[in-house]
RNA sequence: GAGUCUGUAGCUCAGCCGGAUAGAGCAACGGCCUUCUAAGCCGUGGGUCGGGGGUUCGAAUCCCUUCAGGCUCGCCA
């Protein structure tokens, strides 16, 4: 469906025309003096300079001929001092948009993307280290751009790009060697096939990395026999890559468990082990074409422009002690995804710390002609998850949180809070509190802006009064209720195979019809709200932008709940006015519900 | 030092490609449950939009300057 905007906007900028005006004036907002109207055009103040007449002059103008142009959409259309052209919608002409609505497959979304192909980068997970909070803001806001991307008809490619390829694995082997040197990988004689069975459980893995990395940093020798295990395992030594396959194996499937208590997923399970292939050739090319050259011992390549406000430092794709880097193997990703996937962009979500890498490896993939010069690469960076002090989030005793204890934490407040509130039993309040943590987190997460630090504050974000996803699922849960009770009234009122019945629309029990214009002030703020819906989720994915989706689902909530407050829609005696309560809330359940399987959260059925 | 981002109510944040009286939530205070889930709704108080200058009919928004803070600045990822 076209967006409500543009259809006022095509019909006043065909009355500026009409009155001998360019038609660009005829942009049209949302109001933002909602107790004047619903929409405005300011046009008439800008065009007022080019016509050489007074802005109020042209205002009246065009708003006289406006209401006359068009009669059925607009309620009132009023010139105001000082040139302001405020639009009240009809009643009709919104609940036959609205109607339109439910009528779409996608509730009035266009799919604008027509199938471009998107690569998304997120995760950033490191394989044999756990996820911490660090991991958080890019998952979830990648998580929600892929889900954003693909409702509106891109193909987008989510990828977790691992971190499977530095000098952890050396120390993770150099330390298994110290604590299990009876193992056949070390055993230099050994002829025979290696074991399937991984020597070590996530636990123990998890239980030696941190060991071998506090290790490196006192022990020299250690730390030297580590990068010459790493550099072993790249150049392919069987012994070290069979245990790097159970490294990789064994992280994996936690690392999927882990994603997947964040409702979050990944088309591509690939890393920085895969780019290696592409490496030696990229290097040889870029020298071959002289894009490369050597510079106080490393290889570089040029990626200064003079538009820079500051000179910018080369690329280093080779380190002086011939060892590739992480830019280097972020470009022989790229190229093997333009072999695999050609995307008409790119989508990297990292902390902005990375800005100037990307901007580095970006201008290196267009410089060297490895994307094209069409294709579109973005870097969005993210800001810091900090605590109440506004400093990096710590756990109580100072050291990085895990992931998963953060999840616990917030699922824990959520269950005591249901508990204090609710009566439920144990098993539903568990169940209820894993989804409603969630929505807690991501909407914690999300509703801010992405390039912003915020403040984590658990207590806050439990609290669930106001601003929170719990208030969002809250709308929802209240919403199914009024709507189950509607529907057990029918089937007692209306037999089985009775006329009514067999006239219900989609076979969900309601009776066919429309939503009716609104009968209230609430009711019509509750409409207005929800036409909004297809524009919203277009610009949120345009400007990446989550957070205004997060900003349109708590004012449609906040609506709904004025509605909900002022009017008594099971209570209403009339049948078709109450059938019409029940479509409009219905289609603001499935708004919210669409809104939030985009964000990447679920309501559940009560709380 | 250079570059860059941020600074809006006591706290956490929207608004920022110029528009009318700068908005929410939390906290504070006061109302509303024999009626669809009160995790809700309604209301009150609370602001030199960091400071200063400029552009404009009009500036939180654009430009300059200044203060404060964060981040980055060739061989980590």
């Amino acid at each position: 469906m076209k967006k409500i905007l543009d259809l006022i906007a095509e019909q006043m900028r065909a009355t500026f025309e009409s009155c001998g005006y360019a038609a660009d004036y005829g942009k049209v907002t949302l109001s933002n003096r909602p107790d004047l109207c619903e929409y405005q055009c300011n046009g008439a103040m800008a065009a007022a300079k080019a016509y050489h007449k007074k802005p109020i002059d042209i205002a009246n103008d065009v708003a006289a001929r406006l209401k006359k142009q068009a009669p059925a959409m607009f309620e009132s259309v009023e010139a105001v001092m000082p040139g302001f052209i405020n639009l009240k919608l009809s009643g009709e002409y919104l609940a036959a948009y609205l109607d339109g609505m439910r009528g779409g497959d996608k509730l009035g979304v266009e799919e604008t993307g027509g199938g471009k192909t998107i690569i998304v980068d997120y995760g950033g997970a490191n394989v044999a280290k756990p996820l911490h909070v660090g991991h958080l803001r890019t998952a979830i806001i990648g998580e929600c751009i892929k889900r954003m991307g693909n409702f509106l008809g891109y193909h987008m490619i989510g990828d977790v790009h691992l971190g499977d390829w530095g000098l952890q694995m050396g120390l993770i082997i150099e330390e298994l060697r110290d604590r299990e040197p009876d193992l056949p990988y070390f055993d230099e004689t050994f002829t025979g096939e290696y074991p399937q069975e991984p020597p070590f459980t996530i636990s123990e893995l998890e239980q030696i990395y941190p060991a071998a990395s506090a290790r490196s940093k006192e022990d020299e020798d250690f730390k030297a026999r580590a990068q010459e295990a790493t550099f072993k395992l790249q150049s392919g030594y069987a012994p070290f890559r069979a245990i790097w396959r159970h490294i990789m194996h064994v992280s994996l499937e936690d690392l999927k468990k882990n994603y997947g208590n964040l409702n979050v997923t990944f088309d591509l399970w690939k890393g920085e082990s895969d780019a290696q292939p592409y490496i030696p050739g990229l290097i040889e090319d870029l020298q071959k074409r002289g894009l490369a050259y050597e510079s106080e011992g490393a290889l570089v390549v040029d990626i200064a422009s003079p538009d820079d406000p500051k000179e910018l430092p080369p690329c280093i794709i080779r380190k002086s002690d011939g060892a590739a880097l992480y830019a280097t193997s972020d470009l022989g990703t790229i190229i093997e995804r333009e072999r695999d996937y050609a995307p008409e962009e790119y989508i990297y979500i990292t902390d902005k710390r990375q800005e100037l890498h990307f901007i580095q490896v970006f201008r290196v993939a267009k410089k060297a002609g490895y994307v094209k010069p069409e294709t579109k690469m973005t870097h969005m960076m993210c800001g810091t998850m900090n605590g109440k002090d506004g400093k990096p989030f710590k756990t109580r005793a100072g050291g990085v949180m895990r992931l998963e204890n953060l999840i616990r934490e917030i699922d824990e407040a959520v269950y005591d809070r249901i508990m204090e509130n609710r009566t439920m039993d144990k098993e539903e309040a568990e169940k209820a509190s894993r989804i409603i943590g969630l929505a807690a987190l991501k909407y914690g997460d999300l509703s801010n802006q992405v390039s912003k630090d915020y403040v984590f504050d658990i207590d806050r974000f439990t609290s669930f009064e106001g601003n929170t996803g719990p208030y969002i699922l809250y709308t929802i849960v209240r919403i199914k209720s009024i709507l189950a009770k509607y529907e057990e009234s029918l089937k007692t009122a209306q037999p089985q195979g009775s006329p009514a019945q067999a006239a219900a629309d989609g076979g969900d029990g309601l009776p066919s019809g429309n939503i009716c214009p609104a009968g209230s002030a609430e009711e019509k703020s509750l409409m207005l709200k929800l036409a909004a819906y297809n524009d919203v989720v277009e610009t949120a994915f345009e400007e990446k932008a989550p957070h205004r989706l997060c900003q349109f689902i708590y004012e449609l909530s906040d609506a709904f709940g004025s509605f909900y407050n002022t009017t008594m829609i099971l209570k209403e005696e009339n049948e078709e006015k109450k059938a019409g309560y029940i479509r409009l809330i219905r289609l603001v359940k499935d708004v919210l519900e669409s809104c939030i399987h985009l964000l990447g959260f679920e309501a559940p059925e009560r709380m």
